[in-house]
DNA sequence: CCATCTGTCTACCAACCGGTAGAGAGTGTG
DNA sequence: CACACTCTCTACCGGTTGGTAGACAGATGG
């Protein structure tokens, strides 16, 4: 059984990331519960720190991949396709945190100064630890490390967005082998990515 | 002399862009050129269109940058490089209208009935015949090239929408360092991408 | 000179926003 | 039983939203 909280966090999320912090209403989020939105504020006190508690579980999942990652697998290059694999897994929770990160993102500027503690932080420290675990960017400055983690991020959060889009402009077939391309591509680069000259090719 | 039109639209793109479509109010747009809101619901009838006229410019926009591209080199890898390193130009209204586009990526579905007409086809076609006049691609399905250059365009967007808070977050000289990385690191992905074997390598 | 058109204005609308106050119900707990 | 606590409710607040109606000013053109 799961608690009125925890129902209004997850309808919450699932609003934030499809409307964005202004497109969502308190009402909206209750409604969703069955509850009125002053039970709802009863709850969280206000729309700001149910939003903050809702960012707060997205940077706990992100954190949650990287740990799931490298505890699973050793080199540095299958952890950061196992990440990037775990961000791409399709599921609607990890698709609805990552799309109300990237809304974070553009609205920096405006609620930066009341929603700071920036959740993404620690998840790049994460990313940039594993590669800085591969030969070839062991010893490279974290500027450099920071520019390849972020190509790889970017490629793979930027096709998650668009998935919806991409669907209806393409059609769900069409999409589907777009999706496959992409996920081969990804590996491949993250493959050339920590080893770019094939020092430690075999047998592909 | 700028017209009123023109002024309430470049001010539209700029308040679009920082909090998206719901973020801002007719009000606040008006401000900016110091009209009322009345006045500017009688330039463009409603905030719909109003969003829908800034959409569209965008979509110039981006197409210019393809023909600009183009027409500037011959070689699809220059060419490429071209398109991505006019979306990372720096300009603020380039920057402003890829904010909003990621901001459409992430509203679609809930004003996806009504704002149809999807600015971003065109330019996603420029880019796929691009990469079809490159020897390494020329062969391989559309999926495949549309997989390839969305990788580059998400690593571009991803890091463009990130730089208000990269910069909040590691310091101006930091970010600094970062953006050069990147865009050297962007540039070697795109030379692999054309040419994965290295077969047309020379000099490097 | 008069008609039309364009742009801006004031005044107003119903609807909704986030948030407050306080009552009532249910549930332990002393 | 009585007290306290948690949860949900109705009722209400001032303020803002997108949008409408209509008046007024200035330019244009026959």
């Amino acid at each position: 059984m799961t608690t009125t909280r925890e129902q209004l966090l997850e309808a919450a999320l699932q609003l934030f990331a499809e409307k964005g912090f202004w497109g969502v209403s308190l009402s909206q989020v209750a409604e969703c519960c069955s509850i009125t939105k002053q039970s709802l504020l009863h709850h969280f006190g206000s729309k700001e720190k149910l939003y903050r508690e809702v960012l707060g579980r997205i940077a706990g999942q992100l954190q949650g991949v990287v740990q799931q990652a490298t505890a699973a697998v050793d080199q540095p290059e299958a952890q950061l396709v196992a990440v990037l694999e775990g961000l791409d897994s399709g599921e609607p929770e990890m698709e609805q945190g990552l799309r109300v990160i990237m809304r974070e993102l553009l609205d920096i500027g405006d609620r930066a100064a009341t929603a700071r503690s920036w959740p993404m932080m620690g998840f790049l420290d994460g990313l940039d630890s594993i590669l800085a675990g591969s030969l070839a960017w062991r010893e490279r400055n974290k500027a450099e490390r920071l520019a390849a983690v972020y190509q790889c991020l970017g490629a793979v959060n930027y096709k998650v967005m668009s998935r919806t889009t991409l669907q209806g402009m393409y059609g769900k077939t069409a999409y589907g082998a777009f999706e496959a391309a992409h996920r081969i591509q990804l590996r491949n680069t993250v493959r050339w990515l920590l080893d770019p000259d094939g020092i430690n090719a075999r047998g592909r």
